[in-house]
DNA sequence: GTCTATAGGTGGATAGAC
DNA sequence: GTCTATCCACCTATAGAC
């Protein structure tokens, strides 16, 4: 289980940065915040923190890096679960519920909003945490439409970009209000039309 | 017509310096542009523009409040044509396409992303805009249902928001792939499914 | 109204000691 | 790995001349 010789020390510090960063870009957006934010919460200096992630690019792709991991392992997990396709939905939509539970948006969300001020790289990054979201939504969908349990015209995978466009959309304007049962309602009106 | 005795001077100045930081905001963020990026595209010095807009805070309120003004007349356009109300809808959705491939996203969607660094007063305005976005959907929603020409459960506020969170979700995906067609296709999904 | 000049702070990033 | 010290660019904002 230990990730290196270091005991996994090198590791520690590394993921508390990514994970304090994650909720520093969730909440305020890549433009935000600074590394003099990271290093407070850390108890730590800015310099230090450049040595585990040279520049603010580096920081921000291996943030979306490992948020995409994470997020792909829990549709792995909803797939292991071997529930009907409506119920697969559902529980997509319970993930984005929980985000902002936890006073957080989607980090991708969060980044497409500031994607004109985005590296490249980054850019790259983002679109390719949408497509993967679209291509498993997409699956869910024609397999719901194929067996009879779910019902939409067009491609399923035009009706995973609405869907996938609709929580986020919904996320940033219920965060506005402070009142998450406002993504609730929407998200469960986006299943219920299926 | 004249605006003041300056014969618009004035205001030429301000509703110059407004267009440009407008168009920041909606593509940059709040947080992704400074006064040097208007100044330099206005060819004056940021101090110059400090007299006009004392602080960032002041430029972001006055912002929102001409972009309010504005897409109310719109609404008001739409109202004035007696169109049907699902032909309403289409035109709303309409405001957010033109926006969108004038390369911009909507202001407050923009500044809903970035809520969390905005000062206490340009929360409450962007919470205005969506309030008054949602109260006149609302109205066309409740109007159409009432004629039998639109369909759906639950109150029409509820509805409004949907449409409202779906359509700057929407919004920022398009932009993100440089798609504005995937944002044409998400909101005629929506319409059609009232 | 617009300018020059500047203040006072923060941004990301680096060099080199420990 | 983490530190001190520092760089330079940029930030919002102000004072005061024109």
């Amino acid at each position: 289980m230990a990730r290196s010789s270091q005991a996994g020390q090198a590791g520690d510090s590394a993921q508390r940065i990514l994970d304090i960063a994650e909720r520093l870009v969730q909440t305020r957006g890549f433009n935000g915040f600074s590394y003099a934010d990271i290093a407070e919460a850390m108890s730590m200096t800015k310099a230090s923190l450049h040595y585990h992630f040279p520049s603010k690019a580096d920081l921000g792709r291996r943030l979306i890096e490992r948020y995409e991991q994470t997020f792909l392992e829990v549709l792995k997990g909803i797939d292991a679960t071997g529930a009907a396709p409506r119920e697969k939905l559902k529980r997509y939509t319970r993930i984005y519920a929980d985000v902002l539970r936890d006073n957080r948006m989607c980090l991708c969300g969060m980044l497409a909003s500031d994607y004109a001020t985005l590296p490249k790289a980054m850019k790259e990054d983002v679109r390719h945490f949408f497509d993967v979201n679209e291509q498993w939504l997409a699956g869910v969908l024609e397999h719901g439409r194929k067996g009879g349990s779910l019902e939409f015209k067009g491609s399923p995978l035009e009706v995973a970009r609405v869907i996938v466009g609709s929580l986020e959309g919904a996320m940033m304007l219920a965060r506005s209000y402070g009142e998450a049962a406002r993504f609730d309602t929407a998200a469960e009106r986006l299943i219920a039309s299926l």
